[in-house]
RNA sequence: GCCCGGAUGGCGGAACCGGUAUACGCGCACGACUUAAAAUCGUGUCUCGAAAGGGAUGUGGGUUCGAUUCCCACUCCGGGCACCA
């Protein structure tokens, strides 16, 4: 470097230099194979029958961007190469694969721009990423490489698919999807946000569209039950739990009146308020709307409605006006399943046709939304359930009693009494009095406490049952309270006249709602004001009232009795869709699958044992297509198309050239531009498909054979022109999400040609032992991914229910600016730079330095430096080394606590504490003349997961010293250091000496000094016996090993 | 609206199960080395105060000998869901 005119130092190492060292080590260690995963499962001839632990981590594999990577993608590679390096060094057999997502829309986007085929596109940002990934020195098995774009990986995502197709999980709908103009593809619900495309944030309509889907909806509540079968944190359970949205509930009839075999049938969670039913809602596209047209008089105001609804939809989401829109059903009315009463029938946009059962029953009184309703088109309010408010104490006195709210129209407010400490500020409240009716009582309370006497009754509460502490009285109280509403009519006040003893108590006063509302807390008065004032329906647990022979019942304990009664069953829903599976791009897994007409579908299922045959499902699947072709004659007609599956035997279906990568514009994918490949010849026995040319050409052959043939016995025919129909090939491809559902299984055995994956690799690998990956992903793909992973279950092609055994996530790395990193707003930091300007060893440390894991955080460069001149220290530290040296004992305590904060940091993915920790022992070491070899080994072995060039070129310095035996090891093939938990703590403490809570003084005292010992010594301090000097100890209380504190 | 998570120096953040708040790093200041600078090393760095001592972990209350930690209410920030019956 520099030249320097410094006397020559006896320098055992040079400088440190990343740039020279780094690509070195990685060449080294590729070249040794040593991060290579043994397959023991299979291979066994290697170590015996040695049934060695193994250890699986995972982090999702990148899509190949032409950006190259930023450092916020490798965040979670480094932690899980951190994770992987040290089980390696504990003896695990790891397998920590990478490979590329490289399906997907920004390469066919790129290659729609530049005419460069996405495979071109796909090979040279794979080749970028490939050496960014490289130069970071990950531990990654690269022989394992998987890649979803190549036929070798993608030939067992359509033979997953065909099983899904066979199993019946994957089928055709006609779909109102959301239809992307821009992109000119159909997205998947999840990839639509307030009606823009996630991707690029262009709008969105709703088209309807045959689509494929697959049935996750199905699996359901395993999916939902079986998080408890796995580690992830609760934050990540519960976004998948919300997600599935599981509602137990009932279903419930009601019989069109004057129609016994139409039925409204209903979903609802709280079937104990069936008898508040005061109408029923359907959802404006529930078929039987459309069922009941001659029955309904307005039928075309409901036409209008229904259209309405249709094109809001495209709107619904954008929109932030979420007020009730409905229309009455004239002419039709539907009959309660207990009482018969007839109740009208209403259609209504906020009752959605995709949840439950596509209609409601409508409970004003205890529903939030009914209410909102019921109140806009003045429809019947039926109270069915008294709440119950405050708690039960035992020992409880029964009193009935009321409360009054009386507010003033004119000023807008409320009167209120301030009791002050005697139970806050309430309305009026008071016991009622023998043979007195509610509202004489009111009255009477309202004049004794506040002396008004014009004043008028508006409404009287249902009864509501509270618990409260009468801190008056002293005593527990059970009340029956019944609720009253009055107005004010003048302000004429007689002479208030009070007991003695209740004098000056209380002060009364009118209060604007608002501050009423904040300012009363008891939950019964709280609960009126709601009531009244705020027309709150009550949607809580309480005592049933008009309900029949349910009356008088906990409202929460007769779900069940009250659905029977009602005809109705008990059932569970979810939110969860099913899976849009279609996508109209050209950069996808192409379907196995061919579209032909009802004669060829007839022939196929028709044959008991073919290919073809047995990869049918049981339900035929198919399709009504528009022709959209217009140089066909039929143009803008209807095709009933039969879905047949290309058996696996002709897997892979290779993805066809084509001339443009655009999708064709009238819904189909690119792929219906390459005319020779969609219109094709189907054997529908064997599978085999032809393009036209060749199969006139076979023809040809055949009737030239089967003519030579025609006198000879022999006459084998290998074509049967019988088999062959025209057939035409799906033109969708498959969504993203598809390889992504199930990549980790192909790690375990990535160039298998018979299988996904071997019986054997997959029972030695999976589970996955440790997934990590972004928070964006918790939801979608590691649902789609368990979905996928438990289909493969059921059908016995994987031994475990589930994929990942524990999953976490990492925070977002934001610019330094902290915005997010974009391209075009030019705040990319590139690991390519900060490798070159820092080292790969000092940006690893970094990202696990910068702050906790789990939280976004900002980039920040100047910080790097630090972590830099740690790594240096670590570095110049070795002129110190010392093979004669001895360990003090608080460099043993300092390098036996190191061991257990880093081994348990990395557990908990506490890397910042980590290194921090590694910190602390390299200042440590700092201040000694000389740093024993054991010494300075724990520190390298401990920093090598972290930085593991230069611990490795360290470690190699150590043995070219013969500092250390083994000569062949790298340091990352030995063994993870052990801690002493002996030597985790000094013999001698500081107590610390509190008054009154205050840090008052310090003593040095052996460790586990018994309590006794530590006053003693406490109370001879010299300088607290000063500060103690004319004070009276009231109490002394001593914490072993911490602390005492003395009351005075 | 509902469900999660969070708030600590100038900055990123640390603090076990309630027991010395501010570890570690950045930045800053001063010093050493140097003709000088960089690099490196050392010292200091919450705040008021000369000191004794007081005050600080978003705000207000509570429990406790003792609260960043537990409880209640509120404010703000972040994430997820959102007319889900």
């Amino acid at each position: 470097m520099k030249d320097s005119k410094k006397p020559t130092q006896l320098k055992l190492i040079s400088e440190y230099n990343p740039a020279k060292i780094e690509p070195k080590w990685q060449k080294v260690w590729e070249k040794k194979q040593i991060y290579a995963a043994k397959d023991f499962g299979k291979n066994t001839s290697g170590i015996s029958s040695v049934k060695h632990k193994k250890f699986y981590s995972l982090i999702e594999f990148p899509f190949p961007s032409g950006e190259g990577l930023h450092v916020g993608h490798i965040r979670s590679n480094v932690a899980m190469d951190i994770i992987s390096r040290k089980r390696r060094m504990e003896g695990y057999n790891v397998l920590y694969p990478i490979g590329w997502d490289s399906f997907g829309l920004p390469t066919e986007q790129y290659a729609i721009k530049t005419g460069i085929h996405p495979t071109v596109v796909t090979r040279q940002n794979t080749k970028t990423f490939e050496r960014q990934l490289r130069s970071i020195g990950f531990s990654f098995d690269w022989k394992r490489k998987v890649d979803t774009s190549d036929p070798l990986f993608y030939r067992w995502t359509q033979w997953m698919f065909l099983e899904l197709f066979k199993h019946g999980v994957a089928y055709q709908k006609e779909t109102e999807v959301w239809w992307c103009e821009a992109l000119g593809t159909v997205l998947a619900n999840e990839e639509v946000i307030d009606g823009k495309s996630e991707r690029g944030n262009f709008p969105c309509v709703r088209r309807p569209l045959p689509q494929w889907m697959v049935a996750i909806t199905r699996y359901a509540e395993r999916l939902y039950n079986d998080l408890d079968l796995v580690s992830y944190p609760d934050v990540i359970k519960n976004q998948i739990r919300n997600w599935i949205g599981k509602s137990e509930g009932a279903e419930i009839q009601f019989e069109i009146a004057g129609n016994n075999k139409k039925f409204v049938k209903v979903f609802t969670t709280r079937p104990d308020t069936l008898f508040g039913v005061t109408y029923v809602v359907l959802a404006p596209e529930n078929p039987l709307v459309s069922d009941l047209k001659d029955q309904i008089k307005n039928w075309k105001e409901v036409h209008d409605y229904k259209e309405k609804t249709k094109s809001k939809s495209e709107l619904e989401r954008t929109g932030t006006d979420k007020t009730k829109t409905g229309l009455v059903l004239e002419g039709v009315f539907a009959t309660h399943p207990i009482t018969k009463e007839k109740v009208p029938v209403w259609i209504a946009d906020y009752v959605l046709n995709s949840y439950g059962t596509g209609a409601v029953m409508a409970v004003p009184s205890h529903d939030e939304r009914d209410a909102e309703f019921a109140q806009k088109f003045n429809l019947p309010f039926r109270v069915v359930v008294e709440p119950i408010t405050g708690e039960e104490k035992p020992n409880e006195e029964f009193r009935q009693s009321i409360v009054v709210i009386v507010i003033n129209k004119k000023t807008n407010k409320v009167l209120t009494i301030d009791w002050g400490s005697l139970g806050g500020t309430i309305f009026i409240g008071g016991g009622i009095e023998k043979g007195e009716d509610v509202v004489k009582c009111a009255i009477r309370e309202i004049k004794e406490e506040t002396g008004y006497i014009n004043i008028k009754h508006i409404l009287t509460s249902e009864k509501i049952h509270h618990h409260y502490f009468a801190h008056s009285k002293k005593v527990a109280r059970n009340i029956d309270a019944t609720g009253l509403f009055f107005e004010l009519e003048n302000e004429e006040k007689t002479e208030i006249k009070l007991e003695e003893n209740e004098k000056e108590k209380f002060t009364v006063q009118w209060k604007s709602y608002d501050e009423a509302e904040t300012i009363v807390k008891d939950p019964l008065h709280s609960y009126l004001f709601k009531k009244f004032i705020r027309n709150k329906a009550y949607s809580g647990v309480g005592i049933l009232t008009n309900s029949g022979v349910f009356s008088g019942k906990k409202s929460n304990s007769v779900d069940s009795a009250i659905t029977k009664l009602a005809g109705g069953k008990m059932v569970t829903t979810y939110k969860l869709r099913d899976w849009v599976f279609s996508r109209q791009r050209y950069w996808g897994e192409p379907f196995p699958i061919v579209w032909v007409g009802k004669e060829a579908f007839n022939a196929a299922s028709s044959i008991k044992k073919s290919a073809v045959a047995e990869a049918m499902p049981k339900e035929q699947v198919k399709r009504i297509r528009v022709i959209t072709d217009k140089k066909l004659i039929d143009f803008g007609k209807t095709v009933t198309e039969y879905a047949l599956p290309i058996p696996p035997q002709h897997l892979p279906l290779i993805l066809p050239k084509v001339k443009s990568f655009a999708p064709k514009g009238d819904g189909q994918s690119a792929l219906g531009t390459a005319a020779s490949w969609v219109h094709i010849y189907f054997n529908i026995r064997s599978g085999e498909t032809l393009g036209e040319k060749d199969f006139i050409a076979k023809q040809k052959k055949f009737e030239k054979t089967a003519f030579r043939n025609k006198n000879k016995k022999t006459a084998h025919v290998s074509f049967n022109p019988n088999d062959w129909f025209n057939a035409m090939r799906e033109t969708d491809t498959m969504p993203n999400w598809a390889g992504s559902s199930w990549y980790y299984l192909r790690y375990v055995d990535p160039l298998n040609n018979k299988t996904f994956a071997d019986k054997k690799n997959l029972n030695y690998w999976t589970p996955v032992d440790w997934y990590n990956g972004g928070m964006e992903h918790n939801t979608l793909h590691i649902l789609y991914s368990r979905f996928w992973h438990k289909f493969l279950y059921d059908i016995g092609a994987v031994p475990t229910v589930e994929p990942y055994t524990k999953r976490t996530s990492h925070g977002v790395i934001l610019a330094e600016d902290g915005t997010k990193m974009s391209k075009s707003v030019g705040n990319v930091i590139n690991p390519d730079v900060m490798i070159k300007n820092y080292g790969a060893d000092t940006l690893r440390m970094y990202q696990m330095f910068m702050g906790p894991f789990d939280q976004t955080i900002a980039w920040n460069s100047d910080s790097m430096s630090g972590v830099r001149r740690f790594i240096e220290k670590v570095w110049r530290m070795i002129d110190r080394v010392s093979v004669s040296e001895k360990d003090s004992e608080a460099t043993e305590v300092i390098i036996n606590q190191s061991i257990k904060k880093v081994s348990e940091d990395i557990e908990s993915m506490g890397f910042n504490t980590a290194v921090s920790q590694l910190m602390i022992l390299a200042n440590h070491f700092e201040k000694l003349e000389s740093i024993s070899i054991d010494a300075y080994i724990v520190i390298l072995k401990l920093l090598s997961p972290f930085a593991p060039h230069v611990t490795d070129e360290l470690w190699e310095i150590l043995k070219t010293k013969k500092l250390v035996k083994k000569s062949n090891d790298s340091i990352h093939e030995t063994m993870w250091p052990d801690f002493d938990p002996k030597k985790i703590t000094e013999s001698t403490v500081t107590i610390v000496i509190q008054i009154n809570g205050k840090h008052r003084g310090e003593i040095k005292m052996e460790r586990g000094s018994d309590n006794e010992t530590l006053i003693k010594t406490a109370f001879a301090l010299p300088t607290i016996i000063e500060k103690l000097q004319g004070l009276v100890v009231k109490k002394t209380i001593a914490v072993k090993d911490r602390l005492v504190n003395i009351v005075v």
